[in-house]
DNA sequence: CTAGGGTTAG
């Protein structure tokens, strides 16, 4: 191979050959297009220093573009060593640089080099090519600066009429979060297209606004006249009638993109319920769904624990050949069948992809088994993936470490964390030092944590004090848990569950009075509790629970007649209530009846009643169990003879004959 | 050769 060092020698002497035919040109970039490596590379680099192929644009064209773009490691380096060497680069090559830095770490290159290629090149036409990637550059390193003057040139060069320039525009200022703006050019912009409101629908979503989202989602319209007229008058303007033609073609109503936008939208925001209606929604409308809106939908499902509607969905993709190993649908239906409890499920579909497993197939089944509690059995898991040599990612170890930490095997996930560390060089970041505070304050190890805490190179964040806040309520620290709670009520006053966990605190060390504190604390902050909430399926219905509905009387009557029967049976069995969790209730006095029943127990009392003999209960709960409830079901479990499946905030409760798969370490 | 939607995370 001949050195780059070379390259400027052999360029003067083969200076002659610079206008090669196309067709003498056509093996080598065919050539191009099969590298698969560097290494390939490099000899074809070679040959065509050889001959004299450098010299013609559109062989280095492709070949800068190969480097730039391909992905291949190292390849953008190798690319920005070629390119200074090369004598007339033309507008694809600083498009292929220009792009390539843009995706890369280091996205300002992107910026001065469309500056540089703006003095270079004698016309415009071909530098629309780049604004997209620039645009991209300018959002993805904050250059607000920059992107107005890039904005700026785009409207003196008319390229605004690029729906494509456009869109970026839009999408640019959605990145700096700068919604209103976005929204600005949005409703200004003469080539408003499908793409344009997609990107805006997700721009919202994005900023939490999810009602606008869904405004602008409903206002879509079948075509955009507005849009249409302008940019007929734009681009009759500058005689480029094709392109008008082009964009007719592209304006169409909503798409299969703006529904998953907006289904996504609402799992993201937290809103899954609304997610699952709208996909409904689509599909009466007999508009298709694709994988990405799939995937959006078995997210909701897992949220909600529906799993009949994950089964249908299940279905629905092999009756539609959408295939398991396509983009994310493997992992979306491992982690769907694992958060409804399948855990079975979840490894037969894991099991079935075993030739094609991508990397979130492996996260999912781990993280699923997490859950579970089944930590020895996701360690294995981990282990085959080393032994398959398939590399594990951040992701996957936060997986690891929640098993463990749900596993209470304290030494391993040490040992893990410590191997992500050396063996795969990941950077461990604030979850997983969440994770390790988790793991050892749950374990006891309460100083272990805190040291994590306090050495970690970033400032904790709300979790990891809740982390260890429930340690110390688990393990009974007053002193160090009115300190983690200090922080997380700094970090995050409106978070009720911090004001909650240290009323538990007080309670589990009998401080009445300062659970009482916490208590007008919070009443005079205005924070609320957020009201339990349990579900359980019952032929193929989920019947919620919340403190507090209004359920009808009969209904109401016949489950909470059960619930005392319950209480009674248990009783005698040597139940007595747990009355420190009563305490932790901060709703108002006149509702201090309900209270007292919390949502779990409604639902294992419903469940007694439409449930078969035999049949297992499975239950949803919003919040962490509370332990007097986890004990009352373990007892239901013994003197009902029943299996109880609960899933609570972080993982999995299996009751059989009196215990619990978490051996009560959760 | 350029723009829009997607999973796994204490």
């Amino acid at each position: 191979m001949v050195p780059i060092s070379e390259l400027p020698t052999l360029y003067s002497s083969m200076a002659a050959v610079s206008v090669l035919p196309h067709f003498t040109a056509n093996p080598t970039v065919s050539l191009l297009e099969k590298c698969k490596s560097m290494s390939e590379l490099h000899q074809i680099h070679a040959h065509m220093i050889k001959t004299g192929l450098v010299h013609h644009t559109f062989a280095v064209s492709r070949l800068v573009a190969f480097c730039s773009l391909s992905g291949v490691c190292g390849g953008l380096d190798y690319a920005a060593s070629v390119f200074p060497r090369i004598q007339q680069p033309n507008c694809f090559i600083f498009f292929a640089m220009i792009k390539g830095f843009a995706d890369s770490a280091s996205s300002l290159n992107s910026i001065l080099l469309y500056s540089q290629m703006l003095s270079y090149l004698d016309e415009f036409d071909g530098v629309q090519f780049s604004i997209p990637s620039v645009l991209k550059a300018c959002g993805r390193s904050r250059a607000f600066g920059e992107a107005q003057q890039v904005h700026g040139h785009v409207l003196k060069t008319n390229f605004q009429y690029d729906p494509f320039v456009s869109n970026s525009v839009v999408r640019m200022y959605l990145d700096l979060g700068e919604v209103g703006m976005a929204r600005r050019v949005f409703d200004t912009m003469p080539c408003r297209d499908v793409v344009s409101w997609n990107s805006m629908i997700k721009g919202y979503v994005e900023a939490g606004e999810i009602d606008l989202a869904r405004a602008l989602f409903d206002e879509m319209p079948e075509k955009d006249l507005f849009s249409w007229n302008t940019m007929i008058d734009g681009y009759g303007k500058c005689g480029k009638c094709e392109h008008a033609q082009e964009l007719f073609q592209m304006m169409k109503h909503k798409d299969v993109v703006s529904w998953t936008a907006m289904i996504s939208g609402y799992v993201l925001n937290h809103r899954p319920k609304e997610g699952l209606v709208l996909f409904r929604e689509m599909l009466s409308l007999g508009i298709q769904p694709d994988a990405a809106t799939i995937v959006s939908v078995l997210s909701a499902i897992a949220d909600l624990g529906f799993v009949e509607e994950g089964k249908w969905v299940h279905a629905y993709l092999s009756t539609n050949k959408i295939r398991l190993d396509s983009g994310f649908i493997g992992s979306a239906l491992i982690d769907m069948y694992a958060k409804c409890g399948y855990i079975e499920d979840a490894y037969r579909i894991f099991k079935s992809i075993s030739h094609r497993r991508s990397i979130g197939d492996w996260n999912s089944m781990i993280s699923g088994l997490a859950i579970h509690g089944l930590g020895e059995e996701a360690l294995e898991i981990f282990n085959d993936m080393e032994r398959y040599d398939i590399k594990p990612n951040e992701i996957t170890f936060l997986g690891v470490l929640s098993a463990c930490s749900h596993g209470g095997l304290v030494q391993e996930g040490q040992y893990f964390f410590s191997l992500m560390q050396e063996s795969y060089k990941i950077v461990p970041g604030i979850q997983h030092y969440g994770c390790m505070v988790d793991l050892l304050g749950r374990a006891g190890h309460l100083q272990e944590a805190i040291n994590v805490l306090q050495e970690m190179p970033m400032e904790a964040d709300v979790l990891a004090w809740k982390a260890i806040l429930s340690a110390c309520v688990k393990h009974g620290h007053v002193a160090i848990g009115e300190h983690a709670a200090l922080h997380a009520i700094e970090l995050a006053p409106e978070d009720s569950s911090c004001y909650v966990l240290l009323s538990n605190v007080y309670a589990k060390a009998g401080k009445w009075d300062n659970v009482a504190k916490v208590r007008s604390m919070m009443r005079q902050r205005g924070v609320r509790k957020i009201p339990g909430c349990s579900s359980v399926l019952s032929n193929g219905v989920v019947h919620q629970f919340l403190v507090g509905m209004e359920m009808d009387m009969m209904y109401r009557g016949r489950v909470l007649l059960k619930l005392e029967e319950v209480i009674c049976r248990l009783k005698l069995e040597g139940y007595e209530p747990d009355l420190t969790q009563i305490l932790l209730d901060v709703e108002e006095e006149d509702k201090e009846n309900l209270l007292r029943v919390h949502s779990e127990k409604i639902a294992v009392a419903f469940g007694l009643i439409n449930m078969k003999q035999g049949a297992p209960i499975h239950i949803v709960k919003n919040l962490r169990f509370c332990s007097d409830c986890h004990s009352f079901i373990k007892l239901v479990s013994m003197v009902y003879n029943r299996k109880i499946i609960v899933r609570d905030q972080n993982r999995f409760h299996y009751f059989q004959n009196g215990s619990c798969s978490c051996k009560d370490y959760w």
